[in-house]
DNA sequence: GCCAACGTTGGC
DNA sequence: GCCAACGTTGGC
C-alpha cells in the first residue's frame, strides 16, 4: 500500500473535524492543482495518508487517514455557488477529482515542520521539505513514512 | 500582513 | 510558443 501526505488548513478543516464527521469520513474536495489531482487519481483504496496542518501557527503532521475510495469527480467543480466552482469543467469530462478519506488516529504528538527540517538527511527527497513546494497532495516514500513513525515514538523533539 | 515561489492565463 | 501579469500557497 502506498503512502501519501495531504495538507489542510486547520481553520478550515482540521484532523479533529475529520474525526467528528459521520463515519469519520470526508471527501477531500477542492484540490485544483493538476499534479495534486494526479496523485489522488493514483491512490488506491486502503492507502495511508498523513494529515498535515498548513498555514497555521504550528505547521505539522498531526494524524493518519485511510483512503477509502478510488478517485471520482469532485462535485464542487460543477456547483456555481461553490468557491471551488470551475466553469471550464464539463460533467462529461470532469477536470477535478477527489477521494474519500477516513480518520485513523491522531499522532501521539504533532511532528512540526521545524522538527521535520531537522531530519532532512533521513527525509531527503521528501516533497514537503523541498524549497518552494506547494503541493497539497504528495507521495511519501515507505522509508520516509517509517522514519516519521519512529519520530512520533521518540520522546524528544529534535 | 508580508512576500517568495510557483502555477495559470492570455496577448501577441 | 513566449512571457508578463496575475492569483494562490503557505511559512514566517
Amino acid at each position: 500500500m502506498a503512502h501519501w501526505l495531504m495538507k489542510s488548513e486547520p481553520d478550515t478543516f482540521s484532523i479533529d473535524d475529520l474525526a467528528a464527521r459521520p463515519r469519520q469520513t470526508e471527501s477531500w474536495d477542492g484540490v485544483r492543482n493538476y499534479q495534486a489531482r494526479n496523485f489522488m487519481r493514483a491512490m488506491r483504496k486502503g492507502d495511508t495518508a498523513l494529515f498535515y496542518h498548513s498555514n497555521c501557527e504550528q505547521p505539522a503532521i498531526v494524524g493518519l487517514m485511510r483512503v477509502v475510495t478510488e478517485a471520482y469527480p469532485d462535485p464542487t467543480q460543477f456547483d456555481r455557488k461553490h468557491d471551488h466552482y470551475d466553469p471550464k469543467s464539463k460533467p462529461e469530462e470532469p477536470r477535478w477529482s477527489l477521494v474519500d478519506v477516513q480518520f485513523e488516529r491522531k499522532l501521539k504528538r504533532a511532528i512540526t515542520l521545524t522538527e521535520l527540517r531537522a531530519h532532512v538527511d533521513a527525509l531527503a527527497g521528501f516533497a514537503l521539505l523541498m524549497k518552494g513546494s506547494r503541493l497539497s497532495v504528495m507521495p511519501v516514500r515507505a522509508e520516509h513514512f517509517a522514519h516519521l513513525l519512529k519520530l512520533e515514538k521518540s520522546k524528544t523533539a529534535a
